[in-house]
DNA sequence: TAGTGGTCTAGACCACTGG
DNA sequence: CAGTGGTCTAGACCACTAT
């Protein structure tokens, strides 16, 4: 009489999810394939197309699936990573006088662009306030915002906040910094980069980055606070990352003790 | 006649979205604040009920609010962030003789509880394989899997892979492994921790990673595979670490060059 | 133009929470 | 018990994509 193992009978949209999802997983359906229409998966599953549509939700929610209006929906494919690593604040990589995401990019085969849509005199995020020890409540920064691009596909946005009365006047106001960039300059203030610290946590993107990054539903961002510090433990540089997370990971190598 | 500026005249659930965004973003809901019914809101604009509800999935994927089933919607408590850091590893540590972990929570005021489920000889996932330099078509390697609780919540999940060569027989097979844990038992057989490489990325969970942090929706996990490397630069021991990336953040402090 | 996903309506019943 | 979210039905029209 007790049946086989229906510990808790899951409603039919899950149900619905987990058969395509098993099928995924098994490579029955590989990547880029197209999944049946909503309407074929409720007449199938004897379902209101609501159902099924709550079903493919679930996997969208999971990153497996991506829907192509009016064409489909599709079995995500996996993306190659770009990998953003702690050498990239290394004195070594000037020496190729490409900047660590170019580096990054020409290995990957891909062609990198940089956009710098504003640089600012702002208050600071109490965040960055903080960890550059400036006033929250006075504009006491410059911003520069910056869009990374691979193949003209959105990778990564990064806002750099820097002393405003460092930064007055000079170069770091200006969207091409010369020479080794905005820490070729900070060097010249006085700032040799000694250590830093990276403060990495992850979460669902704001509406405005999703749409910054071309996000799909379902792809989280990662966010890295990053910190300057210089010969005499002074910040002098902070930055904030948004990486999306889909084709961006991290990689941090370090002695120990 | 011209209205206002609906450059894109966004469906009525978008709208309704926005709109609470904005009360929640600009503090006129706080934390904790309970949102009106679905019902409620249905009425309050003119929309059926599904629409208001589709409102409230997009702010939940949004990691803004959180639905509590028979009670209502509510805007969801900023998390105190569980900071694991690149100093987890070092030996330093080890005098407290609490681990990481333990130490991290007591500095939370949280009591650390840990779970070992299972202790296995495996063949070990490519990715494990590869880093451990171990072939992935043999049993080569012990798993332990881990469940890490602060305040009876789980927090993170941590799967160490081993050499099955090395461990076998030894307190490593164990789940209380001795004096100051795997690495204690790891350094007597001649590996002394000296550079660790962490891959971290970010994506939604599994359902079964879901289930065992008990993960509302719109939460992504941040994940990093970790290798330890010896005085010889053998890798000895990979770890693959899941965190809620609601209640973690990583920090990574290290000298430049 | 046919087929797809995106959104909506107006109901319904269930499962859970709280007083 | 009343009120809440969770799920479902059976329609409908729209916007987009391919052919």
């Amino acid at each position: 009489m007790t049946s086989a193992r229906p510990s808790t009978p899951q409603p039919p949209s899950r149900r619905i999810a987990e058969d395509l999802r098993r099928q995924i997983e098994s490579g029955e359906r590989s990547p880029g394939d197209k999944l049946p229409s909503e309407r074929a998966l409720a007449e199938a599953y004897g379902a209101a197309r609501n159902t099924a549509r709550e079903a493919i939700r679930i996997l969208a929610e999971q990153g497996l699936v991506t829907a192509k209006h009016g064409s489909g929906v599709f079995v995500r494919e996996p993306q190659r990573l770009f990998r953003f690593g702690s050498d990239r604040y290394s004195l070594k990589n000037r020496e190729t006088g490409l900047t660590p995401f170019r580096l990054e990019a020409k290995k990957q085969g891909k062609v990198a662009r940089i956009e710098v849509p504003s640089i600012a005199r702002e208050k600071p995020p109490v965040d960055v306030a903080e960890r550059l020890k400036v006033p929250a409540d006075e504009e006491s920064v410059v911003h520069r915002e910056n869009h990374y691009f691979a193949d003209d596909e959105p990778v990564q946005i990064v806002s750099t906040y820097l002393r405003w009365d460092e930064a007055q006047g000079t170069l770091l106001m200006q969207p091409k910094t010369g020479k080794d960039g905005i820490y070729g300059r900070l060097e010249e203030l006085g700032h040799v980069m000694t250590r830093v610290r990276d403060e990495i946590s992850a979460r669902m993107p704001t509406p405005e980055e999703a749409a910054t990054l071309e996000l799909l539903p379902g792809v989280p961002v990662l966010e890295v606070l990053h910190t300057s510090l210089d010969q005499d433990g002074i910040p002098f540089e902070v930055s904030r990352y948004v990486h999306r997370a889909d084709q961006t990971g991290l990689l941090y190598e370090l002695p120990v003790e």
